[in-house]
DNA sequence: ACTTAACTGCAAATAACTTGCATTTAAATA
DNA sequence: TATTTAAATGCAAGTTATTTGCAGTTAAGT
């Protein structure tokens, strides 16, 4: 089922259905957290995709709104997918000053702003808590 | 004038007035954008301050909650001076899609979100307006 | 089967930071 | 004022996430 979902969506974004980028999307869709392509990397076993290519898929994914993309501020950045369809953040992104984690909550929306200078073209806004996740703050 | 103001700032962080600090505290003090490290270093003519002294006194400002740290989405860092004395962030940034600057939106406030789950620690919040500057908008 | 643009892998490059270590210096103290 | 010391500095080298170039492969349309 997941595969068929993946295979559909990159059918949808009119991009090829290899091997790698199923598997890829896959895994995204399957895991309730953002993935780093470290991360992404490790869990993808028994497929081999080089890591440039998976690089060049999330961008992909992100280009064609399949997925989006968050700035833990670690310098790395992780991915997860949207239902949205939209380029941006649809909701609040919850970061762990401890263990880096990334956690999307769906469940909110990003408050609207009293309107910027109309100067400003505003395309996107990204929100992000940042504290200790439920694992790290139960740590003794 | 600016000057006295950031040597006043050192001595009451506890650290000491070096010529080099002064001067970059100085700079941040009158720049009405968040700098970057290169920014800092092609702006600080006439004091020699090794960019590597300047990311350690930039990472002794923020935890004296001097500065702030803008995370551009360019994988580059921006400081900017904050009266607020805060660890995190006060008020929202503007980033420019186009030509990567920063800018603090210091007439705002962060939004609060309701209540996340009580299991987490929310430590700071972060709220970024991505677009295009007045600048950048305005061009043919 | 043929064609082609999309996709992939590999090696090398990039660039923003970080680290180690030896030296200097502001400022506290005697 | 001389002494002391922790903080600050400079330089060289290291780290690492991401990017780029290029040549080879392959999905999918004809
Ligand atoms: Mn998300
Ligand atoms: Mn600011
Ligand atoms: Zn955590
Ligand atoms: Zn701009």
């Amino acid at each position: 089922m997941g595969e068929n979902n993946a295979a559909e969506i990159l059918r949808k974004a009119g991009m090829k259905k290899t091997a790698g980028r199923v598997a890829l999307l896959k895994l995204l869709l399957e895991s309730e957290k953002p993935l780093s392509q470290q991360e992404i990397s490790r869990m993808l076993k028994g497929v081999e995709l080089n890591y440039v290519s998976i690089y060049r898929s999330l961008e992909a994914f992100c280009r064609a709104g399949i997925t989006h993309r968050i700035e833990t501020g670690d310098r790395t950045w992780r991915f997860a997918v949207c239902s949205c369809g939209g380029r941006g953040h649809c909701h609040p992104h919850f970061i762990c000053n401890s263990c880096g984690a990334a956690e999307c909550l769906r469940g909110m929306e990003i408050p609207e702003l009293p309107a910027v200078n109309r100067e400003y073209v505003v395309e996107a806004t990204e929100f992000y808590l940042k504290g200790l996740c439920a694992r790290c703050s139960s740590e003794v």
